[in-house]
DNA sequence: ATATTTTAAGACCTTTTTATCTTTTATTAA
DNA sequence: TTAATAAAAGATAAAAAGGTCTTAAAATAT
């Protein structure tokens, strides 16, 4: 459904979200082994993230990543948009080039809810607002 | 969401449905060329499917290949089934090892229900089923 | 029987994704 | 100002996915 890398991102992020704050900034190797996904790799993906304000990073003794009260108001689709982008929820889920709802590929409509409701919820919730349920104990992260 | 395998596979099998039949073989250039995806690797794919009787062949002059009756009363899902497997409907979406309706990732309860219903549609309808709409201009093949 | 047609099988190549390692640079605390 | 720390950057490598090509085998028509 999405990549590896937009899920340890998506893990990590909200793990941020939860834990990390301006005060208290969390090294990759930290979020890695509480999420449970190979360190380099994934700090690869939070440096991309850094580059592109969708989190912060700060280099040194005391560094690490954390999120800015900016990064949490980001809308958690962001994530994924900077690192597989977007092209999988555009997409015919069939790859047809004209595909829509007049000329509806085969699996349109059987497909089509599914692709818009999961774009719809990462589209218009906030990290932030993930992270609240997370910190609610409603939903739950890594394992 | 699919795997290109996938999605060709698909193309192919419900162009075979609606086109071939045990007295019209259609070769795997034909069928690659008439939905537009690479020839040799689109042979692999029907080749594989019908090494599992998914669909049917025949070598020889005259050959190639069909969906036998039987063929086209599989369910849909038996083509992805047999080239990418069902763990992207199993697992969960943020790759999570307990997620659960008890222990829900963050985005469990909006996604998870049109998942399943995407696999259900999959699952309870058949490759003539789905044939039928292309055959009355309801849904669209290739382009 | 033989030539022809077309799938079957398998070796091979390329690209993308996933993953690792090493060196450099920035920051801070002492 | 120096040592320690941790991200940034980049080189490298393994694995998976996607794609191609060649040869063998089977079926058929003549």
């Amino acid at each position: 459904m999405l990549s590896s890398a937009s899920k340890y991102a998506i893990n990590a992020v909200l793990y941020l979200a939860v834990e990390s704050s301006e005060d208290k900034k969390i090294g990759a190797k930290e979020v890695a082994e509480a999420i449970g996904v190979p360190t380099p790799f994934l700090a690869k993906l939070l440096q991309n993230l850094a580059k592109k304000n969708v989190i912060s990073s700060l280099k040194g003794p005391k560094g690490g990543f954390f999120l800015s009260e900016e990064n949490k108001s980001l809308k958690l689709i962001s994530v994924v948009e900077h690192i597989d982008g977007l092209s999988k929820f555009e997409e015919c889920v069939l790859g047809l080039k004209n595909c829509s709802n007049d000329k509806p590929c085969p699996i349109h409509f059987s497909v089509q809810p599914f692709k818009n409701t999961m774009f719809d919820e990462l589209s218009n919730n906030t990290i932030e607002a993930f992270a609240v349920k997370v910190r609610n104990g409603e939903t739950f992260l890594h394992y």
